[in-house]
DNA sequence: GTGAATCTCAGGGATTTTCCTGAAAGAAAA
DNA sequence: TTTTCTTTCAGGAAAATCCCTGAGATTCAC
């Protein structure tokens, strides 16, 4: 099974490669943020990515909504610290196929991989179950508070911005004009009623889309 | 070399220690939090501690001054997420023998754990150098306040702008000029090494200036 | 297919931020 | 008292933000 590893923390990543590779897997690569995640994926062509749900640039989540976007087979794993309800639904509704904590064992991951093999969909325990039920039931009813939802590009935005990137190295890392991250950024800022960044990097930390 | 492994994440703790031992380390012990690490620490003597930063109970600075209190010589190196340098310096404080950014390679936590047995400091790259100078020199003279510890006006202008208040706005609030709020906004980002607004943000949520 | 939403990009102009240097007055500490 | 720190303010220049309209492309649902 050949795998991708993304995570910032590279003592972490390097640690968990080797037990992975230990444990039967083929890591091809390591990452150390979204986007370069996004690159190796394209050219190596992986089976799954272990992505790490908070990363710079992009996060966990918007890694596999791009993935799935680009229409590659890769299934991803979403590796997190904190059981928040939200994020598991964000994640399986980007089409995760795992949800795995960071406080289990890495034996956990290595059971989320080969369910992901095995075509299923795996949950650290501590994640409660009927989670998915909640998730799917949701998924089919209605979509209310979607007013004003942000869309995913706004949410990469929006994290990049409150990470404190120049409008100019947002352009440059997703490969758009500054015209367009401008008009993102806008957007936001009317979506989301603030008037300058301040506001968006307090939204930002207040959805967990970043840390302060 | 015997230590034990301090951290609450899991996944992260083993495979780490799966890398020592692998390094020719003797890890002795596994602990997921503070108290559980003292309590090992007194029964297992070991030569040293490797402590998560942000662990539930005890964090590693509180685990680290609490060994030091026991008389026991036990050395500790601190892991840690972020290269915070008022972390840095209550390390080093608390008589923390490392400080290592999880950001590092797995390497970097091998060669402070040699430094430590060689009796030195280790300080991850990334953490300036004359950080150890900064907190001695502090160390020695007085313990009031940090080099870059904000100044009252300054936590009023860096409040007003990460609330989103524009600088024309502060002035007029505090009766200043526009220039003069610029003075301390520049002054603010110097301090908090950022160069824009959303660092500030950041920050004054960091230390509990503003909520998100 | 039609409509709605999203994403993309552009022009332009007012305003703001960012980054320098420099400097004076008052308060606090050495 | 001298020095240091804080606070105040200025000028100027480059860059970025903010705000608006408009518009082609694509996608997705109905």
């Amino acid at each position: 099974m050949r795998i991708i590893v993304a995570d910032d923390h590279t003592m972490f990543r390097h640690s968990l490669t080797m037990l992975l590779k230990r444990e039967g897997f083929d890591v091809l690569a390591e990452a150390s943020d979204g986007v370069e995640t996004i690159a190796l994926a394209l050219r190596l062509k992986p089976d799954a990515v272990v992505l790490d749900m908070n990363m710079p640039n992009l996060n966990g989540v918007e890694v596999t909504r791009e993935l799935a976007r680009l229409g590659l087979n890769i299934r991803t794993i979403i590796l997190t610290m904190f059981e928040d309800d939200v994020s598991v639904r964000e994640a399986l509704r980007a089409g995760a196929c795992g949800y795995v904590l960071k406080t289990q064992a890495p034996t956990d991951l290595v059971q989320a991989l080969h369910e992901l093999d095995q075509g299923r969909i795996y949950l650290s325990p501590g994640i409660t179950n009927n989670m998915v039920d909640v998730c799917l039931r949701r998924d089919e009813s209605s979509d209310e508070e979607s007013s004003d939802a942000l869309t995913s590009r706004e949410r990469q935005i929006l994290q990049l911005v409150a990470e404190g990137k120049a409008t100019k190295e947002i352009a440059r890392l997703l490969n758009l004009t500054v015209k367009t991250v401008e008009s993102h950024r806008s957007r936001l800022m009317r979506k989301l009623d603030t008037g300058n960044i301040a506001g968006l990097v307090r939204h930002a930390v207040r959805q967990g889309i970043i840390r302060a």
